[in-house]
DNA sequence: TCCATATATACGGTTTTTCAGATATGGTTG
DNA sequence: CAACCATATCTGAAAAACCGTATATATGGA
C-alpha cells in the first residue's frame, strides 16, 4: 500500500478531506470535535473522512482521554508534506471560513503537554 | 470555475490522469498518439481523460495537422505547477515504464518549431 | 472524391463514492 | 454500575466515476 501520486490525490479529492488535511497541517493537531466545529459538518461525516485519511497514511491519531487528536505523521513522504504546505500557503482564503469557525469555538479541549 | 484544492486533486485522482499530467509536464508537449503509446491504453480512454483535464484548465491543446498536442498552460496557478513539479521529481520510478514506452515508440510525429 | 489516419464523443453498463441516519464502542464521572 | 460524552462504524440508497465499444469529426494524401 504505497503512496503513489494518484492514491495521494484521491485521498485529497474531496472538499471535506482537503479542508481536514489543510487545517490539521496548519494547526499541527486537532481533535474531532474541533474539526466538526471548523467545518460545520456532522460528526459521523467528519469521522468517516478522517478514517479514510488515516487508512491511507496521511493522518495519524492519538487518544487523550475522551478526545482523539489527528495530526500529519512525520513519516509522511517529503513530497506529500510539500504538497500540503504549498497548497496551504496558496489557498489561505479558501480555508479562512474554517479557521474562523475554529477560533470561534468555545470550550476547546486542552492538550496535555508531552512533558511530565 | 476556479481551481480550488479539491478540484485540482480530483483531476489528478486517477492513475491515467496522473500519468498523463506528469508525462506532459516533464516532456513539455505530447500528442495523443504519443500518450497512447506511453500508457499502452486505448485511444478513446486517453482522449476522454485528456478532455477532462482540459475542461478543468490543467491542460491546453493545439492542433498541428493531424495531431493534437497537449501541454500545461503557462497561466496555470503557480501552486498547481509546483505540485506537478514536486510530484514528478519524487516519483520518477513510478513513471519510468511510461517514459520507456514513449522512447520506444517509432514514427513519432515531428513538431514544427515556432519560428518561421 | 475516396480513403487512411488521428482524435473526439456518445451510449450503456458496472463499479465506486458519498451521504444521512441509526447504532455501537470506549472513556469519564457520579 | 449507570449516565453521559466523544468518537467510530454500519446500512441502504443516491450520485458520480470509469470503461469498452461504436461512431463521428477532421486532416492529409492519392
Amino acid at each position: 500500500m504505497s503512496l503513489s501520486p494518484p492514491r495521494v490525490f484521491k485521498c485529497l479529492a474531496d472538499d471535506t478531506r482537503s479542508r481536514l488535511m489543510l487545517l490539521i497541517a496548519r494547526e499541527g493537531e486537532l481533535c474531532v470535535c474541533e474539526l466538526t466545529s471548523a467545518l460545520q459538518l456532522s460528526q459521523p461525516k467528519i469521522s468517516r473522512h478522517l478514517a479514510e485519511l488515516r487508512l491511507c497514511g496521511l493522518l495519524q491519531d492519538r487518544r487523550q482521554g475522551q478526545w482523539v487528536y489527528y495530526s500529519v505523521p512525520a513519516s509522511l513522504p517529503a513530497w506529500v508534506q510539500q504538497i500540503l504546505s504549498i497548497t496551504l500557503d496558496a489557498n489561505a482564503d479558501w480555508l479562512s471560513a474554517n479557521l474562523h469557525d475554529l477560533d470561534a469555538m468555545g470550550d476547546r479541549p486542552v492538550r496535555q503537554t508531552a512533558c511530565c
